[in-house]
DNA sequence: GTGAAAGCGCTAACAT
DNA sequence: ATGTTAGCGCTTTCAC
């Protein structure tokens, strides 16, 4: 059923069943039920295409998600991200497009995304440090936010992130408040942003307690549990070992503690692992303390995440870029989530202190 | 940049234009090049809504995620799979539409989908046992394919699936091979089309192998490490608790392995713990053997996991979506890939045998 | 309060 | 081989 055959059926134009169907004013009360009730019988919807057409917008959004060939796996949070985005935009009448790039035609496959004007913003994810895809977009025009943060780029432009820096900054300064002195690091990739700001405030807590930045307990990689497994076994084969270790992922977290258990070691006594998650509903499922029948005596803080879950900063993005939209002049927004602990267990004080 | 504008630079009708650029072949050689290089340099993309509207099709996909509240949780490797989808699409010219739907209105989140023409084919995902979805979508007349399968809907669909039921069945039978008598099931949300036939393939194994099925060794909930821990907790404080536990997710295991150690017992020892997951690049990324610093001797098969990556399974479905909208009249293909099992550790014979 | 008509940017049937 | 024209389904001026 389309706008000519619902209005020929009522006998009337479609002028008038468009503006009763979209709230205008002038047409009469009468009208406008009659036309809404048929509309709602017949299960009219306007054609989207056409719709858009005419008044030259999508009612779309478009997430773009890179596909770097060093970086196999998609983030696991991604879809918790995007079903609170996609609230948003139901709510308010828009579609989500999703557009997977594969780096290296990066500026191509943007250009086009902007030519084919099938969206009215873009929801940037995953940004590097110095993201050319930025200052792209500033010149193409379209309305964007951006998920997390390109450090080099100076230029002003939108975005939400988590306190990444403060974050590890915290979390490292909690094992020096343990006094361990040998600490290491288990990242991601740190080309990405979010990565690298991670290793910033670990940097900074060591830096700032005088404690010598060993490069041997730092690593970088793919945030699986194998790779955790790697970092944490190389770490403890070291001629003097770390005594505590912070990672960047649960999943990370989870071989390194295998690591430390194939060692003979322990847990919490022996070394201690901290880490850091974007998302603990794995976890928490609206539970503060992960595991409640832990041993006693072990209940103390291992995770930091963010307050808000990633689902409601999925949400608060959309929010952004839809503001964004209605307001094409407005100064760009900035949004700096804060990072929580969380009480945990296999953490205790450093063994030699 | 519009096709009036190149058109009118060129010096050429937009018909031209237009026939030059979607490889007609009635457009002489020279011609088509000197329009293919000034839509090149000019950064021409043809508009999408335009285009769709006049060629009656919308050259997109929608993929539609259901969103229970009973379900908060997106499945971590919804990423990972619709990359692989978006990899087809970008390589036929089809966008990709995301849509979540809170259950509830899901007749008329369909109905609207179909109504607003904005796409071609839809990706069905999630499918619930007796899912509403298919025989709606069956009426609507538009192509679609189900990942996943819904094992009360009679029909005939398009469907591509993990035979969870056999996976299930070869685990289990594993564990009876291992002489084990009291095998525990941690499952995920069992109104779940996929988690209802992992628990088929369980109860087959254990029913043809002349064993007891109690429902105390059985537990369904959403795939969490809190709740794979509290699961096993409870089994263990059984007057007689399982010597082996299948669980369905990564997540699961690793909060069972977790509440093993908590009660004082030894993995591989006391209980054995053996898992499914979707995709293990968590666990292998490209490798074999998930951890090769595991102990000696203990690296026996804990892991049941889909042969191609649920990237693969992403770019499968895609292709059979896109055939099917090509041959609309064609009888719906069906896929059922096969699990395989992987090696690891954790597992042991019965300490009891 | 309602309707006629133009136009959004493109493709495709119909000339030439 | 190229151009003219109609039309996809809607919104929006303009006229009544």
């Amino acid at each position: 059923m389309n706008l000519k055959q619902l209005s020929d059926h009522l006998g009337l134009s479609q002028t008038t069943v468009s503006r009763a169907l979209n709230g205008y004013p002038e047409v009469s009360e009468r009208t406008r039920e009659r036309v809404q009730n048929a509309a709602e019988k017949h299960g009219y919807s306007p054609n989207a295409r056409a719709r858009g057409l005419a008044m030259g917008r999508a009612q779309a959004i478009g997430h773009v998600l890179p596909l770097s060939a060093q970086h196999e796996m998609v983030n696991p949070v991604f879809g918790d991200f995007i079903a609170g985005a996609g609230e948003v935009y139901a709510g308010a009448n828009y579609d989500l497009h999703l557009t997977l790039v594969p780096d290296g035609d990066e500026e191509a496959a943007y250009h086009k995304i902007a030519a084919k004007r099938s969206v009215d913003g873009i929801i940037v994810h995953g940004p590097r440090m110095q993201d050319p895809r930025i200052d792209l977009l500033g010149t193409l025009g379209l309305p964007f936010v951006v998920h997390g943060r390109a450090s080099d780029v100076v230029a002003p432009y939108a975005w939400l992130d988590v306190d990444n820096t403060r974050a590890f900054f915290r979390a490292a300064q909690f094992l020096i408040d343990l006094r361990h002195r040998r600490i290491g690091l288990i990242n991601g990739l740190e080309f990405m942003d979010f990565a690298h700001r991670r290793r910033l405030g670990y940097l900074r807590a060591l830096e700032g307690a005088g404690l010598q930045v060993d490069p041997a307990l730092m690593s970088s990689a793919e945030m699986t549990e194998i790779n955790g497994h790697h970092a944490m076994r190389r770490m403890l084969a070291l001629p003097s070992p770390p005594t505590a270790v912070l990672t960047a992922s649960i999943m990370l977290a989870i071989g390194a503690r295998r690591a430390v258990e194939d060692a003979g070691l322990t847990l919490g006594r022996d070394v201690s692992i901290i880490t850091h998650d974007d998302d603990l509903s794995y976890l928490r499922n609206g539970q503060d303390v992960p595991l409640d029948g832990a041993p006693a005596g072990q209940n103390v803080p291992i995770f930091t995440a963010t307050r808000s879950s990633v689902r409601d900063a999925g949400r608060r993005v959309a929010e952004m870029l839809l503001a964004r939209i209605a307001q094409p002049g407005a100064a760009p927004e900035t949004k700096l989530l804060e990072a929580e602990l969380i009480l945990g267990r296999s953490t205790g004080p450093c063994p030699h202190a």
